[in-house]
DNA sequence: CTGCATCCCTGTTGATACTG
DNA sequence: CAGTATCAACAGGGATGCAG
């Protein structure tokens, strides 16, 4: 309790929650694409890359059921329906791009800690304690 | 492009990458956690709790990995094994805080939504459409 | 164009039991 | 106490086909 901060188990446990509506994959990469503006679902989808209609569906449609898009539907021919962000969406993009930032500051790190971790491992593997042969 | 950020997809992945990682249900409570010092194992899973010791153990190492926290491992009997977090770790509160206080500040408007949305959705349900009977 | 339903595969999670 | 191994259950996620 060294700052003013709570670090009750419960709220920690609503923050992981929320961290793993917002991270799930593909959240992030929505709330991030409609940061310029509306966009219309195959646009969105274009942009995004590498997400398949189902998922992105999927994601728009918890993304609204949070509040953080909101969905328009315009009844033309062919139909055309628009996602963009709410004030809710575009406030979590503050906080968000935070973390992205600690993340871009320190992806190298972590990727070399990561290296460092694996090759440890890989070299414990190949030596696995030469005393206590296993039959003897 | 409004703002001095990136917004390209590569960087949003790799942002979404970071909080998948971080946001796997577990991992931030083990940081939130360690916040106020070094715990042994157990220490941390009662202090968490509902967590399987096989998810901690998964959490810890993937953390480990990743250079969040150190393992120190003192050969007694009975082991002991205290976690701790790194410079890195720590670093991490502050933009977890950022969103923490995000979330707690909106988690009811979000609830709200969500209770909203559900409503909305069962009214939908409950009148499909009136007009264009199936068979006619 | 938008988006729902279905099938299916995979990764992740958790319970249990066993080792050092 | 700390950690691993194995197995079973579940949800996430992709491909395809159909509907408005």
């Amino acid at each position: 309790m060294e700052r003013g901060h709570i670090h009750v188990p419960a709220q920690c446990g609503r923050i992981a929650a929320i961290l793993s509506r917002i991270g799930d994959k593909w959240t992030v990469l929505v709330v991030e694409s409609l940061g310029n503006g509306p966009l219309r679902f195959n646009e969105l989808r274009r942009r995004i890359g590498g997400i398949s209609q189902r998922m992105l569906t999927l994601t728009l449609r918890a993304a609204e059921r949070d509040g953080f898009v909101t969905r328009t539907v315009f009844p033309t021919i062919p139909p055309r329906v628009d996602y963009e962000l709410t004030p809710l969406g575009r406030s979590l993009r503050e906080p968000l791009h935070r973390l992205g930032d600690w993340a871009l500051e320190n992806v190298e790190t972590i990727e070399e800690s990561r290296r460092r971790f694996d090759g440890e491992a890989e070299k414990q593997a190949a030596a696995p304690r030469p005393q206590r042969a296993v039959g003897a």
